[in-house]
RNA sequence: GCUCCCGUAGUUCAAUGGAUAGAACGCGGGCUUGCGGAGCCCGUAAUGUAGGUUCGAUUCCUACCGGGAGCACCA
């Protein structure tokens, strides 16, 4: 349709000789202009030498009739406006599958997403929450377009943290281990001098004890994360760790001396050149940064699983530290630093209170997760779902995730507690609410013995839920050439709009229109479901 | 000081260079026992300042004002 449409207006602007640079065919919002517009003849409209409005008459004049095409008009400042029929919308809706919003438009192509990135011995904090859920909607948004997608987490098992966390734990056993960092994160200037000794032994494996309690702490740590993962939706291919990464990126600095520098006893990679800064890969104890372990993962990334694409997901106060590294990158790899991307997220601060790790007083990601959870109980057992426990904390992951993947992922996030817990409007809840109330409706349907049959829109009601379900791949489309999941979120909010105000106007059940409008409501639940399934949230059929 | 990001209703966010800047929360007013009221309807209110490019600027460019992040052995 939309294709035809494209090839008729260009065809018309070659037979006048003008150009089609800049010129856009595409489906707009509400009914107000039509359901595709064109800027032809304004692109066109100098080179034409005629005023926008007066050239749009005449492209319009040489379109022939099209097939699912009712009208076509020139508005406001010189747009070419199409108004679909109702036959051409039905037909729209009745094509709405299972897999709708699904595409091939990266078939082929291997991508790897390394997202999350939380560390063994340390808490699960806030900042590892919205790594996560932005990278999981990345990874499902990657994989609808038709990619194949491994998904990676790097984690720190090595470094200051752990002697932090280890003397915490020698000191109260009790502890779990993200409290037994902080408590020696906060005990290190007073304990100084035992907390290096353990770093020391931890480094050079000399003390078995201190190695079991490790080895013990490693994988408790772990196991503590993957009922995270389980409890947000997301499971990993692959765990990178920064003991692996060390070495490959030492060998890697060491073995390319053209490209570093020696400094102060340091090894530096001077960013100057590339118009950054300076940065250390290793320091003069002879130890690799995060730099060098980060090139060592570059290399062992492409071992692992040979991708065309590697994205890294982190918060934006790496950004010019990751330039830095992947300039050097280049210089030793090019071919596969070259397909390294960096997608940076904004911070995410409290709206009450700040978050502050001195005075202990952390709200961790973990924890605001719990809380969530807890407040989602009152409601969910009142609810019809068949299993309220999981019903709640399906609610609590959709209101934190929807509250992250809602705005653009570059900047900071305010995340109002109170406002996510209130669990209305413009929310991942109140998504999920239209979705179960469209699956209720279909079941009420299909208990009265109606079977749902698509049929072209007979009111002003069908027409919008029609038109609106028609954007849905156009939005999927967006978000994944931006890698902006919020595309997805403000869709889905929408249509979940659209539909709750449809469903006050107009009813299925009951109506000379019951198949017609059944076979609507499957359609809007399925695509809200796919919707949710996009950014990483459960879409529940009862709640 | 240098580099990067960001300034939109009271608040939190949208708006591939397009038409009357769109939602949510808040506030005010409504919703006849009716398929699920976590809902619906009506009202309220915004592009930091000054220039520039363009048929057209919230969007691009410049300056200023305001906020955030980064800038050598931490991750």
């Amino acid at each position: 349709m939309i294709d035809t449409i494209r090839q008729r207006v260009l065809g018309a602007l070659g037979e006048k000789g003008l150009p089609a640079d800049g010129v856009t065919v595409e489906f707009i919002e509400g009914a107000a202009h039509g359901d595709i517009t064109t800027n032809a003849a304004m692109v066109a409209a100098k080179a034409a030498g005629m005023p926008p409005h007066e050239l749009a008459r005449v492209l319009m004049s040489m379109l022939m009739s099209i097939e699912g095409i009712e009208r076509i008009e020139a508005a406001g400042p010189g747009f070419i406006n199409f108004t679909l029929t109702d036959a051409a919308l039905g037909d729209a809706v009745a094509a709405i599958g299972e897999r709708y919003g699904t595409s091939g438009s990266q078939a082929g192509t291997r991508v790897m997403i390394e997202y999350t990135d939380p560390n063994p011995f340390k808490e699960f904090h806030i900042g590892h929450l919205m790594s996560n859920a932005i990278g999981e909607s990345i990874a499902r948004l990657t994989e609808a377009a038709g990619a194949s997608v491994f998904r990676a987490n790097y984690e720190g098992d090595v470094g200051p943290h752990v002697a932090r966390a280890l003397w915490g734990k020698l000191q109260e056993p009790e502890l779990a281990w993200g409290e037994a960092y902080a408590l020696g994160a906060r005990e290190y200037e007073a304990h100084k001098e035992e907390i290096d000794v353990i770093n020391r032994k931890v480094y050079d494996q000399s003390d078995p004890a201190i190695d079991a309690l490790y080895r013990q702490g490693r994988e408790e740590s772990l196991a503590h994360f993957e009922a995270l993962y389980a409890l947000l939706g997301t499971r990993f291919d692959h765990y990178f760790f920064e003991s692996e990464t060390a070495p490959i990126g030492v060998a890697l600095v060491e073995g390319h001396p053209e490209v570093f520098e020696e400094s102060d006893g340091a090894t530096v990679y001077r960013g100057e050149q590339d118009g950054l800064h300076t940065r250390v890969f290793i320091t003069r104890d002879g130890l690799p940064t995060y730099e060098a372990k980060d090139l060592g993962l570059i290399r062992l990334k492409a071992d692992t699983w040979p991708a065309d694409s590697s994205i890294t997901v982190t918060a934006n106060e790496q950004q010019e530290y990751f330039k830095v590294m992947r300039a050097a990158a280049m210089r030793i790899m090019p071919e596969l630093a070259a397909a390294v991307r960096h997608i940076t997220h904004g911070m995410m601060r409290l709206s009450s209170g700040k978050m502050s790790s001195r005075t202990g007083d952390v709200i961790t990601g973990e924890s605001l997760l719990m809380k969530l959870i807890e407040a989602a109980k009152g409601r969910a057992s009142e609810s019809k779902a068949d299993d309220p426990e999981q019903l709640a904390q399906q609610i609590a992951v959709a209101a934190i995730k929807f509250q992250i993947l809602r705005q653009g992922i570059g900047k900071d996030i305010v995340f109002d507690e109170a406002r996510a817990l209130s669990l209305e409007g413009d929310s991942g809840p109140y998504v999920q609410y239209a979705h179960a109330r469209a699956c209720s409706v279909v079941a009420a349907a299909a208990a009265e013995g109606i079977e749902p049959s698509p049929a072209a829109p007979a009111s002003d009601g069908e027409r919008a839920i029609a038109r609106i379900l028609m954007r849905f791949p156009a939005a999927v489309l967006r978000a994944q050439v931006a890698c902006e999941p919020h595309h997805v979120a403000q869709y889905a909010n929408a249509l979940a709009s659209r539909y709750n105000s449809w469903y006050a106007q107009e009813r299925v059940l009951g109506s000379d229109r019951a198949a017609a409008r059944a076979a609507l409501t499957r359609a809007v639940a399925r695509t809200l479901r796919n919707a949710l399934d996009l950014l990483g949230i459960e879409a529940p059929e009862k709640m």
